[in-house]
DNA sequence: ATCCCGAGGG
DNA sequence: CCCTCTGGAT
């Protein structure tokens, strides 16, 4: 696909959302930060349900750092992973004292460092959080840029570069949202919605799905 | 059965 | 590259 059609790709579901909702409904970065370390290999609304309480229990990192992993455990427990995260989270709130003030840092070596904080994460809080020129590839977006053509790769990072350099720099950050939310919605794995799918005409899908019932 | 906004370790 | 950790929705 060329460049200017992946803009225009993007710039369609750009149109069709103009106040995106994302699924996970955090754009503060620790808050944004612990729900994207809860939600591997979980659904968005349960890691919705469970941050609720959790940043009741624990706005931020100090407080969270005192809950520790027994007290974040009750809160997360409807979650997959939870044990592991229950540490990390606690973890993970004790570097951010000890190492950056509390505060969630803006580099993405430190975001990386640490614990539960991969590279998907830690692009995640770059874009959305910080509004940094990165991009989050998940499985979503991964399957959707390979099917469409938007940003063909054979591992998330090679999507990831080409997202980041085919995307409209302004339309960057937002485009996570756009694009996990296309990918969950429309462009499913199983029965992806052609018909009803508002960047179709700049889409390189051989199978366009015509209708509910031809799937 | 299969999937979900993964990371860490072998 | 592979595996494991884990629960809930469909």
């Amino acid at each position: 696909m060329a460049a200017a059609q992946a803009s225009a790709f993007i710039r369609a579901l750009a149109q069709a959302n103009p106040e995106p909702k994302p699924e996970l409904e955090y754009r503060d970065a620790f808050t944004l930060l612990v729900a994207v370390v809860l939600s591997a290999q979980t659904t968005d609304v349960a890691v919705n349900k469970a941050t609720a309480t959790l940043f009741e229990a624990a706005p931020d990192a100090a407080a969270m750092a005192r809950l520790g992993p027994e007290g974040i455990a009750p809160h997360i427990r409807r979650i997959g992973l939870w044990q592991a995260k229950a540490k990390n989270v606690a973890a993970l709130a004790e570097q951010l004292l000890a190492r950056h003030g509390g505060e969630v840092p803006r580099e993405r070596e430190a975001l990386e460092a640490l614990p539960g904080v991969g590279r998907k994460t830690a692009n995640v809080v770059l874009n959305v959080a910080f509004g940094e020129n990165a991009m989050a590839v998940d499985t979503h977006i991964f399957r959707l840029g390979n099917r469409t053509g938007l940003a063909p790769g054979d591992t998330p990072r090679a999507v990831e570069d080409a997202l980041v350099k085919r995307c409209p720099p302004e339309l960057l950050r937002d485009a996570h949202h756009w694009l996990i939310l296309h990918g969950r919605y429309v462009c499913k794995a199983r029965r992806p919605e052609c018909w009803h799918c508002v960047a179709r005409e700049f889409c390189n899908y051989p199978d366009k799905v015509a209708g509910p019932t031809s799937g």
